[in-house]
DNA sequence: ATAAACCTTAGAGTTAACACTAAGGTCAAG
DNA sequence: CTTGACCTTAGTGTTAACTCTAAGGTTTAT
């Protein structure tokens, strides 16, 4: 299988067939007479176990981290894979806690807005963002 | 007052500072004999306009919006900044639904690890990362 | 008078995950 | 035998919001 046609099984492009091959998620394949990279059914596994760990939140070094370990099972522990996780988990929720901090800003700065159509003179929210007590704490 | 006391003021870099004014975000400052850069209270509070912004999770280049619509209060609407208001929450609200589909997953994959401290030939995320029905939808 | 701390510009580097381009070689069909 | 689809590499571009570097001029304090 050469890259285009593995590249659409995947639904992946063939930039990024390369691209993981450069950064060490996807092996090598052997070439044929021309230079040509050949696939088989392995390096189609590696690009779905990426596609899901890319699915689950998972960046393209962390996803590295755990190829590696899937690669040498014997060498590393469930419990080296479960904090990964939830080294993770943990990373998501800070993030989502900081964005749902700009959501509810976001929502007291809609609500106090009129929102007419009226120049903006004395718009509640350009009034907020100048002040120093615009948003409640 | 020059570019490092005003840093200092608004606790920002002068790098920060010089980006910002490079990207409209900042007045430009009249110069002293020697081309040093001499700010005012307009100055710091643009910057602390800038700061609030942020804070609440707009881009720059949303803030340079927001400091125009400010700047030319007459020819912009309180309903155009609502809008502007209720945009960035949409976006806001759909990335923390992503980053909440992560957490889910995630924990899933945690809570079916045993976390062993042996080696992790039957790992449950490892399989599930591989398996196509890994995740239950 | 000299050292430390400050200022200037232009331009390169950072991160993530590719997409795009150029310049060229290969292969299958008609 | 040539056209079009495919492949190769190397290198540049993209976005955001700065940070860092180099090479130099200024100010302040001692």
């Amino acid at each position: 299988m050469r890259i285009g046609e593995l590249a659409k099984q995947v639904d992946m492009s063939t930039d990024a067939l390369r691209y993981y091959e450069q950064q060490g998620l996807l092996s090598a394949p052997l070439r044929n007479a021309s230079g040509y990279r050949q696939y088989g059914r392995k390096h189609m596994a590696q690009l779905r176990f990426i596609r899901r760990a890319k699915d689950v939140g998972f960046s393209l070094e962390e996803i590295a981290e755990l190829l590696k370990i899937n690669f040498e099972k014997e060498q590393h522990s469930c419990q080296e894979v479960k904090d990964l996780t939830l080294k993770k988990r943990e990373l998501v929720a800070e993030r989502i806690a900081e964005l749902q901090r700009f959501h509810a800003s976001l929502s007291q700065l809609a609500e106090q807005c009129c929102g007419s159509s009226a120049p903006a003179q004395h718009c509640s929210i350009l009034t907020a963002l100048e002040d120093i007590d615009g948003l409640t704490q």
